[in-house]
DNA sequence: CCGTATCCAAATAGATACTG
DNA sequence: CAGTATCTATTTGGATACGG
C-alpha cells in the first residue's frame, strides 16, 4: 500500500520525468531484477527455474519484480491452460534492447571493483609500513 | 545505524560480488546519484550549488550520498581553509570514466519512455472505442 | 506448479533545528 | 557556509503458510 502522495512519491516521479538516467534505473534498478534479466537473456524460462537459478530470492519479491518488469513492457508472461499449471517468462523485444546497456554496465561495474581492490590493498601496505 | 548481518545485507554482498550490473547499481544507483554526477560533469561545485540545482534534494541525503560517492572514488571533496569556509566536489578520474555509460543509460530511458507513452495512448484508444 | 496473503524486519527518505 | 543530529514517515525486503 504505497501512499501516492508522499514527498517521496513525488520526488521519484519528478526526477523520473525530467532525467531518463532516473527513469532507467527505476525500471531495471533495484537488487533482483538485473539478475532475473540476465536469466531471462538465455531464452524464456519457467517460474521454478527463476527462483531456483537466483539464489536468496523470495517468492514474494520475485513476482513483485516480474510484474513490474511485465508493466514496464520488458517481460511477457505466458500461461499454457494446462495441468499442472505451466507459465514462461520471457524478455518481450523491447526488454532485448537492454543487451548492449546491460554490457556497458557489468563492464563498468568490473573495471571500477578493480579499481577499488587495488585502492583498498595500497592503504592496507601504507599501515602495514607503519606498523 | 545498519546491521551488518542481516539477510538483507547479506545478500546485497554477495549479489554484488557476483553479477558486476548488481555493483554497477549500487555504486551509482539511487535516486539521486545520477542528478549530482549529472550536475558534477559540468565541472566543480559548492555544496550549495549543488543543493540548489537539485530541487527536491534534503541536505541530509545530499551529505550521505556525497560520501558514498567519494568512498567509491568517484567524487574528490576539497576543502579550502577559509573563512568562511568553502568546500569543492568534482569527479575523479575514475568518475569521469561513466560518461559514456549515463549517455547510454539517458537514451535508452526515452527512448524506453516513448516506448511507454505509445502504449498508454494506444490502450487509451481502445477504451475510447469502446465507449 | 504457480503463485497470494500476511506479518514483521530493515533500510531509506525527509524536515528541520542546531553547530563550528 | 557547510554541514551534523534527531526524529519520523514511507518504502522495501524477507519468511512462510496457504489457496486455485
Amino acid at each position: 500500500m504505497r501512499k501516492e502522495n508522499s514527498t517521496n512519491a513525488i520526488n521519484e516521479q519528478i526526477l523520473n520525468s525530467i532525467c531518463s538516467t532516473a527513469h532507467t534505473f527505476s525500471v531495471i534498478g533495484g537488487r533482483w531484477k538485473p539478475s532475473i534479466i540476465y536469466q531471462l537473456l538465455e531464452g524464456k524460462m519457467r517460474y521454478h527455474e527463476l527462483k531456483k537459478n537466483i539464489p536468496g530470492i523470495s517468492e514474494r519479491v520475485l513476482v513483485l519484480q516480474l510484474r513490474e518488469l511485465e508493466n514496464d513492457l520488458l517481460v511477457e508472461r505466458i500461461i499454457y491452460p494446462e495441468v499442472p499449471p505451466r507459465v514462461e517468462y520471457q524478455l518481450t523485444p523491447l526488454g532485448k534492447t537492454m543487451t548492449d546497456m546491460l554490457q556497458h554496465l557489468s563492464e563498468w561495474g568490473s573495471m571500477h571493483r578493480r579499481h577499488m581492490k587495488v585502492h583498498r590493498e595500497e592503504k592496507e601496505m601504507v599501515l602495514a609500513d607503519k606498523g
